[in-house]
DNA sequence: CTGAAAGCGCTTACAG
DNA sequence: CTGAAAGCGCTTACAG
């Protein structure tokens, strides 16, 4: 098989035509003469021919593949449960995996535990000249992998906001996110719809809950449901819709508590809005354990939520990561294009709401 | 920084030696004088030079790569609940990236959805150059990926058997897998040696589950607990085995149901060994309804096991990875070795025993 | 629109 | 043990 393959010459030959025609026909098709391009097309389907991308690489110094980190979801050592935290991050992982095949790219993977230096491996892989750009999660103002991409000019985007930073410095990278508030707020108005009225919140601890900018993720989906609520009740009857809230961690048995917290104080509540399945499971198990009748809502959309049957919210990772080749790429073609800092992304169009899915 | 990019040649003008005593020294170093190796490694130092790999796989046609399909975890038209199933696929990837770091190879990714032909994709593959291997997994008799590759003598490794095909077919090519008879024994031994006397089990549906040759998992699974129940408990005054276990689907919903006949029929059960981790769990909650205190055990050590705080197996996946990357390119080296029919691995080495983790 | 030449950065023969 | 040459299979200037 391998003395067979076929090259670039031998299609030349087949079709008659010379080398760098083949190359245009396969590059540049609107350079070549359309029946031309007919006889190439024949010779390469009946050599069977597919180019030697690391040929390819070599000379075009492009290698038309992206980075993206795999990580580990064994339960060992983490601050949540870990129930279903691997979730959206293996799922990401797929979506931009399948994006990357429709935009004609290859997706690396590596991994970096926790105590290893990821800058170094970013070094490894742009110096052998395999990958274009990367693809992060989660990253933060003092993430050292942002500077050194940046200060390289390396193309990359971050799938997650930078929380709690400067204007000025989100907007100096380009990034895309899911729309928490949004979701939260669908979720709160569905419940609403419903006739539900006394619509509670459990969600994770965040510093500054009264704040309407959001600074985490914890804030921005404890205002979806605390705005919405407090606009769609009633306003001068009740409490201020924070005393309908519980935050804690991200853990069954930290939900548990927290839901039995808020159900013992507001007895009437008859729906509860969670930051998380994971949340909205432990809010499940409480309300169950309690004899109760009552709706929880949870976040992620993740196959726990359709096993216990609780309505979520579907991040549309499928969508982010076609948005995050496009930043990446632009709106077509196959190459990782090179950073042009003078053009900035309008931010609003990267911030993506969830899709609510209603159980 | 492209500009300044080091290259082998500049290496060599550093360290005032030829170019292929650089090549030497980072592919042959024992062909090199040690004052020699000295002089290059501080060029390369210096310069912060990284071999660029397309180059390297371009000249010496080997891609030191492998790929590995990266599936949706998504919970939409499965026959399982999909619970947990994505967590020892995902956790292979991870275990299988990391493993392969160490052996200096790089991990391809691609993905196939039901409906598409993933020969093709092996194909556009190989030819392409990209990969000199694959790692598959749940390989039957009839897999055209596994005649694919056979014919063509494309390396490849399997993670699990090709149940219920014929001894000489699951020699004729390499696979790794679990040792699932193990661990249901392993848990068996565990509630015996805790006191537990009336031990019944919770499996999947089989085809022949009188057998004492395995034909599935789920087979496999059960006679690790029958045949351990059999020999540890009296023989003659009980009923069979088989009486204390009961067989369904990979669902919550089944397993609660399966955990409710088999203890209205056997009130006395005083432990249930699962053969899943979803299955222990909807064990576990029957129980709960039931208001009884019976402990369950699980398989695959996911992080609901740890949530929900029973016991499970551990397949020690990251075992796993390593063992398929040493079938792939030998004890050590960084090549895919071609494939070389004459030998055959022995068998039994490559069946591993999961690590039962005790809640 | 098509063609002959150069060269991407390595490794692999082959000499010494 | 080290060196000068060839060449992997493409794409990219550059001519026509």
């Amino acid at each position: 098989m391998d003395k067979t393959r076929a090259s670039i010459v031998s299609v030349a030959r087949e079709a008659g035509v010379s080398l760098q025609t083949v190359s245009n026909v396969l590059n540049f098709p609107e350079r070549v003469k359309p029946e031309t391009t007919k006889k190439v097309l024949a010779a390469i389907e009946k050599l069977n021919y597919t180019p030697n991308l690391s040929a390819r690489r070599l000379r075009s110094k492009k290698s038309s593949s992206i980075a993206v980190r795999v990580d580990s979801n064994a339960p060992v050592g983490k601050g949540s449960d870990g129930l279903y935290s691997g979730y959206i991050q293996d799922e990401f992982v797929y979506e931009l995996v399948r994006a990357s095949e429709i935009r004609g790219i290859k997706v690396f993977t590596y991994t970096c535990d926790p105590g290893e230096n990821e800058v170094d491996k970013l070094t490894k892989l742009i110096n052998s000249r395999d990958v274009d750009g990367f693809l992060l999660t989660s990253t933060v103002e003092a993430d050292p992998r942002l500077k050194y991409l940046i200060d390289r000019n390396v193309p990359f985007l971050s799938f997650g906001r930078p929380w709690g930073s400067s204007a000025e410095f989100a907007s100096s990278y380009p990034w895309v996110d899911v729309d928490g508030a949004s979701g939260t707020r669908d979720a709160t108005k569905m419940f609403w719809k419903l006739g539900h009225r006394t619509i509670g919140f459990l969600g994770w601890r965040t510093t500054n809950p009264s704040s309407t900018k959001p600074k985490s993720v914890a804030d921005d989906r404890l205002l979806g449901w605390s705005q919405t609520y407090a606009e769609l009740r009633d306003s001068k009857a009740k409490k201020s819709p924070r005393d309908y809230c519980e935050l804690g961690d991200e853990t069954i048995a930290s939900a548990r508590a927290s839901a039995a917290r808020l159900l013992s104080r507001h007895p009437d509540i008859d729906a509860i809005v969670c930051a998380s399945d994971t949340l909205a499971l432990g809010a499940q198990m409480e309300i169950a354990s309690l004899k109760k009748n009552i709706p929880v809502s949870g976040f992620d959309n993740s196959p726990t939520s359709k096993v216990f049957n609780f309505s979520s919210l579907d991040q549309n990772i499928s969508e982010i990561a076609s948005l995050a080749l496009k930043v990446l790429m632009g709106d077509e073609g196959n190459s990782i294009r090179k950073i042009d800092s003078s053009k900035q992304i309008a931010e609003p169009n990267l911030i993506i709401p969830p899709r609510l899915v209603v159980r």
